[in-house]
DNA sequence: GGGTTGTTACTCGGATACGGCCTGTCCGAGTAAGTTTGG
DNA sequence: CCAAACTTACTCGGACAGGCCGTATCCGAGTAACAACCC
């Protein structure tokens, strides 16, 4: 059971969108350059946030992505769930009626206790990505990179930028 | 991002042998008539779990599996680390290490913030699978299944034990 | 009758096959900004 | 000088290929319990 790779260039991705001036966008290229990945695989990642309506998009020229909401605003799961899918980490295909000492007719309803764990534990996984906005990734990147490498690595993609 | 179907059967298996009478063995054919499962496939997950060193295995007839520790000292991280191995579920590439503006020689110690929250995030997951022990699952089961069924139930499947 | 041999039933491990999904690439359609052209 | 047409650069979506992994099956090797056999 291993993410997809699209969600740590998603997270990324998004990371560097949080920091960019209203009303400017960033393309698929710039990004793809600057974090060294095949521009055509990317722009499936970055379409999936398009379609779960976290980023904005603009054709032509000088277009590109934005959020669609503030930093702050955006949580990890979000992203995370656009790219990688809603569905459950653990699916439980209901072995036990397959009991051959099941009563003809007899349905349990609910779903059983081994399903039930799984669940809660899925929800732990998902309720610690959703308390982590973006906002927060931005503050830590920020105290783990040197000022001076921020500061220029904004400027490389925003030349970039329309 | 979805566990393998190997892991709800070698739950469910565990929760069969964690009521199995002292010196008694289950074969993989009683397990997987038991779940209706294929004998064969699910032998494979039994292997892990025995390879795990979670349960122990006995050659010849009435030979078949039983749990190395009592329920009481089994984890579901365990069970599931067995069958679905060790690994992250989130893997990091450093894609950080492809910033053009990187300084040459430049090398950032320890994991990214991505790195780091994604971590936090499965270790909640790890965590919450870790406090819960296999005689919490049989408690539960037999809290929610019919007390004739449960009872039936044995009977089969040491029915077909040796 | 006791020890030896053979049979049976099981686990274990390897080999193999198939399908689906992740990864990655390519290309055409549509769109918006800037440039050129024509009146 | 202004408007229309053209070019450019980008997004979007679909199509497609390759490879790995999960699923599934089959079979031979090794082992332990039991049955049969022989001295």
């Amino acid at each position: 059971m291993i993410l997809k790779s699209q969600v740590e260039w998603a997270l990324h991705c998004c990371a560097i969108l949080a920091g960019l001036p209203e009303g400017r966008y960033l393309s698929t290229k710039a990004l793809a350059e600057f974090h060294g990945l095949p521009k055509e695989y990317l722009s499936k990642a970055l379409q999936s946030l398009s379609q779960a309506g976290l980023v904005h998009t603009t054709l032509g020229p000088s277009g590109g992505y934005r959020l669609a909401r503030p930093p702050a605003e955006l949580t990890f799961l979000e992203i995370i769930e656009a790219v990688e899918g809603r569905a459950p980490t653990f699916v439980c295909t209901n072995i036990r009626a397959n009991n051959p000492c099941r009563p003809q007719g007899y349905c349990e309803s609910g779903p059983c206790a081994v399903a039930r764990i799984m669940g809660e534990a899925d929800e732990a996984w998902r309720a610690k990505l959703r308390s982590v906005r973006l906002s927060d990734l931005v503050a830590s990147l920020s105290q783990e990179i040197p000022a001076e490498l921020w500061r220029s690595s904004f400027e490389w993609v925003l030349d970039r930028a329309g």
